[in-house]
DNA sequence: GTCGTAGTACGGTAACTGTCAAACTACGAG
DNA sequence: CTCGTAGTTTGACAGTTACCGTACTACGAC
């Protein structure tokens, strides 16, 4: 059903290898699904802003260990982050081509979305 | 904390009067997760069509009229639809300037997304 | 006034969801 | 080998959610 990390993620380097859906698997309403917490929501503007991958441990989040382990497997579900270990780190990255490929601009209109939203929030306060 | 419906809606042609929220209350999370439902997505996207205003009844959704009731409810409360009562049906438009106001291209390229999956999906079978 | 329709409120069910602590596994450093 | 860290799994809890049937309200037609 599943497949290896897609293109922008490097080949496992432990024998733990994580599922990821297919480009063709990933489903509009699981995507919007994901992104619609906060946290997750959060996870993902920061691998945008960063750029290349980051270790689950640098994304801060105020949640336990166990609660961010559930919204990253959320996140790797979707199909909207991909995860590879490297040693007793899992790195993850933005599935960018594939969302940008199936959903042609969705990324970068929700990214933006909340961008705005974050701004209009703080001039608020 | 709500107002009138937005300008987009006609007034109100009967005693009942829906909440809607401002456009400075329509938050991201909420317009994401009303559109990740499969029936509310359905209905955002007959709304985007049919371009006019629609009786609930007028939506073909296949589920009971109080699960109906439920799911209108949701995507008014996000703010994505605006609501008004006209006799014993009610009438429901896409709050298409409020939320291109505040996530420019949002609704289209979830709109869009929706209707590359269809057909793809469409195409595999 | 009655009648039919659109839509609602309520209570219920079952599944889902986000949260956590505790115990655990996998890995690299030493 | 031990140790420390990253991340996981499990079970639990509490809240949310989609679904429904039933009884209801509001409205217009007559």
């Amino acid at each position: 059903m599943s497949s290896q990390p897609s293109a922008s993620a490097s080949v496992a380097s432990s024998s733990r290898v994580l599922e990821h859906p297919d480009r063709s698997a990933i489903r509009l309403e699981a995507v919007l699904h994901a992104l619609s917490d906060p946290m997750r929501l959060r996870v993902v503007r920061t691998l945008a802003a960063h750029g290349s991958e980051m270790a689950c441990s640098d994304v801060e989040l105020d949640v336990s260990k166990s609660t961010c382990t559930h919204h990253f497997r959320v996140l790797r579900e979707a199909g909207v982050i991909s995860q590879t270990y490297r040693g007793t780190s899992k790195m993850n990255g933005l599935r960018r081509a594939d969302l940008d490929a199936v959903f042609p601009g969705l990324l970068d209109s929700v990214l933006a979305a909340a961008e705005g939203e974050e701004r209009r929030l703080a001039a608020a306060h």
